[in-house]
DNA sequence: TCTGGGGTCCTAGGACCC
DNA sequence: TCTGGGGTCCTAGGACCC
């Protein structure tokens, strides 16, 4: 690796489904716009700009954004249509760059040191997107996932910013902790009881008081991106671990019959799931939320691999049965993981601890 | 106004082996 | 005979991200 220069690119896609959205109803056009589900627990995925300046956000129950805006016109999320504009718009990135690795339905970082002029190859490429998909693309860039990242989102919608770490260091200094990715609402709480709000008192934070309170790796962590240090590579393939399905009642559960019923569906999904896609399993793990929002999750690891229905269906079974949710269910789900073509792979065969016994 | 669904990574503890 | 340490696999929970 040369440890020389180093441009990432950080591509984000402004209110991806909510733009998705606008394209197909243009009479929305300049209204505030809300994907999110029918169901009575369904949340916002995106709000579009308008719906934004009256507090609508992603992930906020839909029954607050129509309380917050009861004009707004909403739209159930179409994933399908989704997906398929995404594969446009990645196809064109690709097209145009080596090194691409996707973060999600709607980001994707770009690795361009090697390029000569990064930015106008940049800037040519959010024009083409535009031309060619009617989607407006933010692009932070900096010498680490972490400044491209915080660049673009901080400056969308319709960003195109450069910084450098110290500038970005320097710049951010004022902004709360909760804007560097992985300080997420229990990590911005317990920093503010340790009296660190801003990226900037994080900076100076005292890292004995730091690592008393979040461990020595955690601290060093911690300081490390409030500084804008990161040398995490951008991955162009990743092979997923697991694969999972849930699925939210519209009314708490208790009947046993029908949680039974449920989860074998669930697990027929992941067995087809798993056989188009020419993959095995043997872990199976079950997770049980309750009416008071108690999650649970039980696991078992085969001695064999498996892609069938029936037997994700049957070990599901089994730890439902063991666990016995002790008040109603509000969601119930099915995860595999341990694949078949996993770096490792089979473990030895035939060597459990009983064989010592014959020694 | 109660909080989706699909993932990843980290930590911690226990079992077991050498 | 009261005393190890390293390594791997597995489970459970939690934080975080899109």
């Amino acid at each position: 690796m040369n440890a020389a220069r180093r441009v990432i690119a950080h591509l984000d896609i402004d209110a991806f489904y909510a733009s998705v959205e606008l394209q197909r109803h243009p009479e929305a056009r300049g209204r505030p716009l809300v994907v999110a589900g029918v169901g009575p627990r369904s949340v916002v995925t995106t709000a579009s700009y308008e719906a934004r300046r009256y507090g609508i956000d992603s992930a906020m129950p839909a029954a607050r954004a129509r309380a917050l805006c009861p004009d707004a016109i909403f739209i159930a999320p179409d994933f399908a249509a989704y997906r398929a504009k995404s594969r446009e718009v990645w196809s064109i990135v690709r097209a145009r760059f080596e090194t691409v690795g996707q973060a999600g339905i709607d980001e994707a970082y770009l690795d361009v040191s090697s390029l000569e002029r990064p930015l106008p190859a940049l800037r040519e490429l959010v024009a083409q997107v535009r031309e060619r998909t009617g989607l407006q693309i933010s692009v932070g860039v900096g010498p680490s996932r972490l400044v491209a990242k915080t660049v673009s989102s901080a400056f969308k919608p319709a960003a195109f910013v450069a910084m450098g770490r110290e500038q970005a260091a320097a710049h951010f200094a004022g902004h709360a902790v909760r804007l560097l990715q992985g300080i997420g609402p229990k990590t911005a709480q317990r920093l503010a009881v340790a009296g660190v709000a801003t990226v900037g008192d994080l900076q100076r934070a005292d890292h004995t008081l730091l690592a008393q309170r979040f461990g020595e790796r955690q601290a060093l962590a911690l300081r490390a991106r409030a500084h804008f240090h990161d040398d995490s590579p951008v991955e162009t393939s990743r092979v997923a671990k697991s694969r999972s399905s849930e699925r939210t009642f519209p009314a708490d559960v208790s009947d046993q019959a029908r949680l039974e019923q449920t989860l074998v569906e669930l697990a027929c999904e992941l067995g087809v799931g798993l056989r188009t896609r020419q993959r095995r399993v043997r872990t199976i793990a079950v997770k049980v939320r309750l009416d008071d929002w108690t999650t649970v999750t039980r696991a078992r690891t085969l001695p064999h691999f498996t892609d069938e229905g029936a037997t994700i269906a049957a070990t599901a079974l089994e730890l439902l049965r063991a666990y016995a949710p002790p008040r109603p269910v509000r969601l119930l789900g099915v995860r595999v993981a341990s694949f078949d073509d996993e770096s490792g792979g089979t473990p030895a065969a035939g060597h459990g601890g009983q064989l010592t016994l014959q020694l």
